[in-house]
DNA sequence: ATACTATCGTTTCATAGCTAACGATTCTAA
DNA sequence: TTAGAATCGTTAGCTATGAAACGATAGTAT
């Protein structure tokens, strides 16, 4: 352990805590920074050229994937709350890679679709994401790899993230 | 493996890639909706009480620990920009969580502080956030805790993030 | 000394992202 | 049927976020 650590290590036992987790900590502040760093090599590598956030490319492959999908339900995929979807997909329409539709059925509701450019876009990218994905789990062997995943899985699981 | 994860590899297949990494894929799947929750339910839960969003929380807890730092070093510390680290301690100095002051010897160098007022913030908060830092984690054993941790310090290291 | 370069932090400008409040629609109960 | 509750998505208003450009300062080479 560096000196600096003990030395915060000190500064928090200080406080009225029962107990001070160092595992939990390193849980939690290992998963924050790959995820962190993971998304700003996307963004800046992969997806700047395109002009998308990792949130705008994740939308537009649910809408891929799933050709036609509430906005309510790409919130949930995307782990975002409503406006956020509301703003990212005016973005997308806006570059006419999505558009909107109502449903009849049920007025309140409103579907998002992808345009056949935005599958045009889908087609190039993805490609090109997935590489990027590949080399930065290939850090880890196929066993860890699984490993890893299914840990986190477990995570999610458990907090209902 | 259920039929809509079928047709969505059948779509992927039929791009021009060299093949589909399925553990690579779950690898940054996991990770980022792993963070994505983590950031969430931390904001709503426990940092909304003090108005602090997470990386606001992150960068009070290095100036708490840290004392006086660098406003580049907190950017890399904390994964962001530069320009965020200059939004996020205008928002943190109106609040009089912190202050800056500039380097004599160096007028380019900017320092950042915390105040007083600030250092109550965190003993008040921190045993909150560590709280659920632990219950979060929990889900997993300690010996999986550790296992979790080290994967992705592996891949932090590996990725440079 | 004087330009040239490098390094800070900040400003500018755009998008992302949240909570709270809202308007429209549908459902429910009397 | 009609008032009240529930459920959509959007708008309003704020902070966060990053790329690019900028101004100030310091280092370097001629």
């Amino acid at each position: 352990m560096l000196p600096e650590e003990e030395e915060t290590i000190n500064l928090l036992m200080k406080l009225p805590m029962e107990s001070l987790n160092l595992d939990a900590i390193a849980v939690v502040t290992n998963i924050y920074r790959m995820a962190q760093g993971l998304r700003n090599k996307m963004e800046q590598e992969v997806l700047a050229e395109y002009g998308l956030s990792w949130t705008s490319f994740s939308i537009l492959y649910d809408l891929w994937i799933g050709n036609s999908i509430e906005t309510r339900k790409l919130a949930e995929s995307a782990g975002v709350s409503k406006p956020t979807i509301s703003n990212i997909t005016k973005t997308l329409e806006r570059k006419e890679l999505c558009y909107r539709l109502t449903d009849n059925r049920d007025r309140r509701m409103a579907y998002v679709a992808i345009t056949d450019k935005g599958r045009g876009v889908m087609e190039d990218l993805y490609p090109k994401f997935h590489k990027r994905e590949v080399e930065i789990a290939s850090s880890l062997s196929v066993a860890e790899q699984k490993k890893v995943s299914g840990l986190l899985r477990a995570l999610i699981k458990e907090n209902n993230f």
